[in-house]
DNA sequence: CTGGAATTTGATACTTGCTATCAACTAACA
DNA sequence: TGTTAGTTGATAGCAAGTATCAAATTCCAG
């Protein structure tokens, strides 16, 4: 979980992406009876090149040979098969990410822009049971942290 | 699907506004340095009407007297200073509510709309608690939850 | 009261983020 | 290799919200 010496701040290095890692999600996304086609690999590969969260708009930009419609429609599919989450910003901006849990959170830091998974955290057992008091079924939440990862913090 | 003492789906009675919750709403803006005005007053009326969270939209709608750039300038100052708290649905739709705590977090019910603040509930500490043990200096978060009120249950 | 500066308003145009359409294309299976 | 159903992408469109700016209003000073 990138603790790390502080690397860069504010400017993104696309990781290489290792096509393992893009030939194991087009593998998920064809056992779900998807296609596997050159555009979607596209997409999968420039978010898995992502270093931190991304918006929509970047990976357009950054794949300008595939149509705006086709990137928000594989991102729209990573999503519902799970294989990206979404992730809102302070400002209601919304990012995405490779997901690599199951249900997870997100503590996201407001100077560099990365994520930290939010581990060991059971809030989601306590606002059940606090939603069961008031009589309320929960079915679902949102949640965001944001602050300032170890590598930002003063 | 609403089975209960249903009583109305969708529709939304205007609660009956005192002049009394308008007019403290006015005494602190204007504390703030902030006018008097007529449309002003008419957004915090009709903002005080509703009966659970409503969108900018809805406002306009409600205030067709009233130019759309000043409901939702009005909303934001609203948001601003704290008389108005935003509220964030499921599929990202922002609403929002009179404001009646420092800082609380919303219960939101699927099948009638209706927003319940989220009491005796420490989130925030256990949250700051979580981050801190990764070294992330919480500074905000957001959180919203889902479900069904008591009145929506099964 | 009244004048006038500063705030506020609202019509309009615009931006941004995202979806609908639909003909052309292509992956996958027979 | 042919069929066909899923996929693509150019385009148009939509919804939410903001920028502009002249006209109107508030409110304080005098």
């Amino acid at each position: 979980m990138t603790t790390s010496t502080a690397k860069h701040k504010g400017h993104h290095h696309p990781t290489p992406v290792s096509a393992a890692v893009v030939d194991d999600i087009v593998a998920q996304l064809t056992r779900q009876g998807y296609r596997d086609t050159e555009p979607r690999r596209l997409v999968i590969s420039a978010a898995a090149a992502q270093g931190r969260p991304f918006t929509a708009e970047e990976l357009c930009a950054a794949l300008p040979c595939v149509g705006r419609a086709t990137v928000y429609r594989g991102l729209r599919l990573l999503v519902e098969t799970e294989q990206v989450c979404r992730v809102l910003l302070e400002d209601r901006e919304l990012r995405y990410q490779l997901s690599h849990q199951e249900h997870h959170h997100h503590m996201l830091c407001a100077i560099c822009g990365l994520s930290e998974d939010l581990v060991d955290c059971d809030v989601e057992e306590i606002l059940r049971a606090t939603a069961d008091r008031a009589g309320f079924r929960m079915s679902g939440h949102w949640l965001e942290v944001y602050g300032r990862c170890a590598a930002c913090a003063d």
